[in-house]
DNA sequence: TAGCTGAGTTCGAAAATCGAACGCAAGGGA
DNA sequence: TCCCTTGCGTTCGATTTTCGAACTCAGCTA
């Protein structure tokens, strides 16, 4: 059971978390929600190899998490990378980082960006919510019922 | 700037990034959440190298996600790894993973386990929201500001 | 004393990543 | 036309990670 077999695995955890657990990833995602969409870019701002670059967008391209948009510049047409439908649906796996990363791992409390609601200026938080009662829950209110 | 430089940013997002964007360590986190404690076990159902397993389970420990317990077996005194205030803390990214896995990675609707409320019963996501006016929100209704 | 078990460690082979150079197509300017 | 630049990759040899199987070691047990 090599690493790429919980990519198949019939179980909606383990096929995101392989999916997004390869090297240089989540990092790239990031990127990407503050606004990345260049190859060039990409690799400036986080310099990573340009082969592993290229091997990254193709995995999230085949996943449908991103896909390529014409535009021009110069007269010339060229590509960027964009988030897809699905591709967007991510955020909340990247504010639960950040969430986790703000409470856990604040170096001083300096942010390199803020995020804030656009219609009142709130902060942004993820968190757990039972779908029928609404309450906000943690691992402990949850009760695990293996399959089988 | 090597891979592991990101560990080192000052951002919130990027560091939690760096650390579980190692390969295997969201799989083990999975595990961990539901249930599995021991070496052997994470060996066994993971099918991970035992060096890798080591090293993944030192840099949980040395971040403070995971602790080592002494517990009893047989009369003989053996350790176990559990997560930490900071490590239980990780439910919201995996429930995110696991969210977005539902909606866009169903393979059959076949699970491998079921999530609920102890409480109601009713099922668990993962949702952004507003900490002021605690509307949910999503990428387009969050404003991102480049510090300096 | 010898054997078993859980929890690693070691080490040579295989795979992934790195970094620097190369390829290439679409303009632009001479 | 020829040459230059740009963006976006590809290639390739060197380095780093990962793999898998064997080995170690401590604490029991027989």
């Amino acid at each position: 059971m090599p690493y790429s077999s919980f990519a198949s695995m019939p179980c909606t955890l383990s096929r995101p978390a392989a999916l997004l657990g390869e090297r240089w990833t989540l990092l790239l995602l990031r990127q990407i929600f503050l606004g990345t969409r260049r190859f060039e870019d990409f690799q400036a701002t986080m310099d990573i190899s340009r082969s592993v670059l290229t091997d990254r967008l193709n995995v999230l391209l085949q996943e449908n998490v991103l896909k390529r948009v014409p535009y021009h510049e110069d007269g010339r047409t060229r590509h960027e990378y964009r988030l897809t439908e699905k591709g967007r649906d991510l955020y909340p796996v990247l504010m639960a980082l950040r969430t986790w990363g703000e409470k856990w791992m604040a170096p001083d409390e300096e942010e390199s960006f803020h995020l804030h609601h656009r219609d009142c200026g709130g902060g942004v938080r993820a968190k757990v919510e039972c779908t029928e009662c609404a309450a906000e829950l943690t691992a402990r209110d949850v009760e695990v019922t293996a399959r089988q």
